[in-house]
DNA sequence: ACTTTTTTCTCGACAGTCGAGAAAATAAAT
DNA sequence: ATTTATTTTCTCGACTGTCGAGAAAAAAGT
């Protein structure tokens, strides 16, 4: 149902869309927003001043006078206004972040996981610790820290923030936000990880400012199957999913997935659906939870040499790919694909498989294929989609707390 | 990107929500539009002495006095204000129906179509005809009907209002907006038929009170197959799409597809299908374009009688349409199906292999088939789909023209 | 010192919502 | 017939918000 609006709704939309050019175009001048925006000058100027005296933004004299007339002033986001940390779960690591409210960053490191290790309780233990120690390194108190964005792969609930099923520990759930008690008060996000890349993906396009962009999709290869897809709705924002496409049905083959399930993409285009095709291991067992890259290299080497097997493993691995995206731009649209992940290494193998199983469909056929781009820095864009998620959060709140606040 | 607020938009949705609120419960007091809407009395008043002036509300006098107090004043919509046009285009035959501003139907019929005759221009004339029958039987000039609402199985363009590829048709397009000139001036809406059927699908579901429903999927089975999703959006707004769900790759099966591309769902199961596997005809042949329900009728009956083949095609179209829609929770989320078109009278044959294609996904085994429903009646659900979309734009454009008209 | 130029700030007009209470209109009670 | 109770609609003033225009500020050029 629709809702109503009101005069403070408008206020609040408003200051959003300042603080949100300040994130897109960095620090502006009174000018400079009104003119981004769309708002009168004036105001611009009741905005600017209500920011400013909620202490998120400040005023920053213009270094380079340039032309002459009055010397602009401009507005930049306090720093010290609040504190974002950003974790990113991976089978072998946990990278942890912290970052300004201005997005920039502060500290980062990362530390081993031990994959062999399935229990919930080490992994929780170290997690609180090591945000614990991020806070410390930087001298910030950990009320400061206003929103924790962690990212891993698997299905999420991101409304409770609950880890729902994961490559590393199944069904086996973890709670995030029961983790962190006081003295942290943060906000919890939880995503799934592709999803944060699809964020960052569109981000980057809309940047580079691609017209009539609709829907970008992101698809991550790895030992497991990631796909995200960032649409912009009718209002141009940006809604962003991470669909069940490593453990969509790609073909009754009876292939054995580690989910359990049979004919999952995963099990044909996963890390270990390769290894099993390439090995002619029998396809209802699971070779191996966790295939190291190095093996992966041997493979796919073996392949470029004219090995058959390790040859007809990346290319049933792409064909697998191709068609699940298909499916996709079947049932969404057509839109533009970027692959990421450790498994872009392997690209040149899987393309003419990704190419022929995009070929099957008719949506292919009078539409054309998507235009799929290869993006291998996969850490650069989760870390991008965590501080723009984080940041929009935190701007959102400081606006909402304008109204019960003061 | 956000867009900038103003005051005057908030007048628009707020007159947006006394309208909409009109047209799901029925004509209302004062009192009542503002407990539905939220609105304070004061406002309700403005807005609706803006839209008696603009001569699209009036006031009606209460009937029944029933309690003591000073009588209520019912605002209700003038049905003189517009008029709109529904049109249902299906392989066989052409429904045309009237309705008013109030939404009531003032006219209905339908005429017949050659579903040999592939060529636009017969039936393009008997369009631009019929419509014109339709505003002369109920004396009503033709430029106070406002929005022509058609549908029509296949691929649609909304925006330019183009019938890109449709059963009929093949990949002749169809310009529906260049058919009506003036005096017409309705503006032209073109939607494909399923996706009408998943917003009124939808708004059933809504009206029955169903709480947390995020999404409808609708199916309809027939010569073709539809898929219709209809999503309620953060806001709480119906979106609605029409992905090309039965040309989505099913398998690999070889099974040719009228559209030219191999192992599409309705392949398998849209009744050409069925009848090329039951009378197993080789698949790379279609061996109808057109099958009449008696002979799937025929089919059924020996299927049901213990036919061999016969049983196994519809198990097979079963299959095909359970993994397809496994495939949708698994890239949108579980929501409710329901399964509509004359292909609904075979459900019986086609559920075992309905359910046990669902089950082959881990979304399914996750969170639990989708509960699936059985509507048979279509045409009731395309007429109220059509209405309340047509109304919603009428309801838009009164809205929008308050501000530079006058 | 004066002018030009550019930017920011301020003021009054206008549009919108809201709460409270006045006014209206009827049924019941006296 | 008049009064009272009740319910609904209408109206008024306060408040919040946006906007355009012009005043004020602040620097560079002359």
């Amino acid at each position: 149902m629709l809702t109503k609006s009101s005069t403070e709704l408008v206020r609040q939309q408003n200051s959003a869309l300042v603080l949100a050019s300040l994130r897109r175009h960095g620090p502006l001048a009174h000018t400079d927003i009104s003119h981004h925006t769309g708002l009168a000058s004036a105001t611009v100027s009741v905005i600017t001043a209500e920011l400013e005296k909620a202490e998120v933004l400040e005023r920053r004299e213009q270094q380079a006078p340039a032309a002459r007339g009055r010397p602009r002033v401009i507005f930049g986001q306090r720093r010290d206004a609040g504190y974002l940390a950003t974790v990113r779960i991976s089978s072998d690591m946990v990278q942890y972040s912290l970052a300004d409210y201005g997005g920039t960053l502060l500290d980062r490191f990362e530390e081993p996981r031990n994959h062999a290790d399935t229990a919930t309780r080490p992994f929780t233990e170290a997690f609180v610790a090591a945000l614990d120690k991020l806070a410390e390194r930087s001298r910030i108190d950990r009320a400061q820290v206003l929103v924790v964005s962690i990212s891993s792969k698997g299905l999420v609930d991101p409304v409770t923030a609950r880890l729902v099923w994961s490559p590393v520990f199944g069904a086996q759930q973890v709670d995030f936000a029961a983790l962190l008690q006081p003295p942290w008060r943060a906000k919890i996000l939880l995503n799934n990880e592709t999803l944060i890349v699809a964020h960052a993906m569109a981000l980057r396009m809309e940047k580079a400012g691609m017209r009539d962009l609709q829907a970008v999709a992101a698809l991550s290869l790895g030992h497991s199957i990631g796909l995200g897809i960032a649409r912009f709705d009718r209002s141009g924002e940006l809604s962003v999913t991470a669909p069940n496409f490593g453990h969509m049905l790609n073909s009754s083959d009876g292939k054995l997935c580690r989910c359990g399930a049979q004919g999952c993409i995963e099990a044909s285009a996963g890390f270990y659906g390769i290894l099993r095709t390439a090995f002619e291991v029998p396809p209802d067992t699971i070779p191996a939870k966790f295939v190291p890259l190095v093996e992966m290299d041997k493979i796919a080497l073996r392949a470029r040499q004219g090995h058959r097997m390790s040859e007809y493993a990346f290319r049933q691995a792409g064909l697998a790919l191709g068609q699940g995206l298909s499916r996709v731009v079947s049932l969404y649209e057509n839109m533009p694909i970027a692959i990421t992940g450790p498994g872009t290494r392997y690209f040149d193998l899987l393309r003419r498989g990704v190419e022929e199983g995009l070929a099957q469909s008719q949506q292919v056929r009078l539409f054309g294929a998507p235009p799929i781009s290869v993006v291998p820095e996969e850490a650069t864009l989760v870390l991008e989609g965590h501080l723009d998620r984080a940041l929009a959060e935190m701007d959102h709140d400081v606006i909402a707390a304008r109204t019960d606040g003061d």
